[in-house]
DNA sequence: ATGACTGCAAAGAATTTGCAGCAGA
DNA sequence: TCTGCTGCAAATTCTTTGCAGTCAT
């Protein structure tokens, strides 16, 4: 299977072996049209579940997702949430926060420009701007 | 001392018993020229320090500050950090988070509007939009 | 062979909860 | 008096860590 050959090449060229472990979930993680949006509690479901035997650890899960984001394949978004959510989809752009079912939902990176970006202030540079809308269910 | 009453009015008119705890949280919270940010364990510091004896209880704490939040007197502030942030200002506005230090800086709103504001998805409405700049020491 | 990775269980950090006693209306 | 609030400790939730065994190189 070339996939499998692919992955471990993008595993190996970032500093990480690619294991069983690291292959299924960055199988499942990347090899996907749409961007992705999850926690580690909902990749270790869905990942697993699968998996009836020859489970992967949950230590794992935090290990590897953790891993790729320092790789850059994954960056972690901002939300309301204790649980930590992670995006497959790691360019610049926001995203819509639904506080009925915490999910996530991309907004078109072209909508939600700021109209200026203000300066860091004094010694301080800017990492990353990140913008939040949280919606709720419009009632009536 | 009046302000005592008008803290207590305050408290009242949100259907809050104003208690001793509350009393002494809400003057310490609210009774500032500048908008104040504070995660509870900061909170808990800065008014126990002080109440060598008769110390508030970090459960009060978290209590208190959500019945403030619910009732409209502090904002939740969105950061990469684990725990969470309030604000004593809760009008539209935005922030810097400096990663170096875990501090929270307004940002003067006029300088954060967004281009246009995207449409909330179906069935859905908008509730607030967070924008978080983080920012990190310039190195050189 | 060596160093990195996994899995398990235990520890940790932040927050919430249960409940007896206390206090404001 | 009666309900809501406080304080304490225990419980919960999410995440990290320590370490022995395993696997990639």
């Amino acid at each position: 299977m070339k996939k499998n050959l692919k992955i471990a090449d993008k595993l190996r060229s970032s500093g990480l072996r690619p294991t069983k472990q690291r292959i299924q979930i960055a199988k499942f993680l990347f090899d996907r049209d749409k961007t992705f949006h999850f926690t580690v509690e909902e990749l270790d479901y869905l990942i697993n579940k699968k998996n009836r035997n020859d489970k992967i650890s949950l230590a794992t899960f935090y290990n590897t997702v953790h891993a790729f984001k320092k790789a850059g394949h994954l960056k972690e978004i901002l939300t309301n949430n204790s649980k930590s959510y992670f995006d497959t989809h790691t360019g610049s752009h926001h995203h819509f926060f639904d506080t009925k079912n915490n999910k996530l939902i991309d907004i078109d990176s072209k909508l939600v420009e700021l109209k200026s970006i203000p300066k860091a202030p004094k010694g301080k540079k800017i990492k990353d701007i990140e913008v939040v809308i949280n919606i709720d269910n419009d009632s009536h």
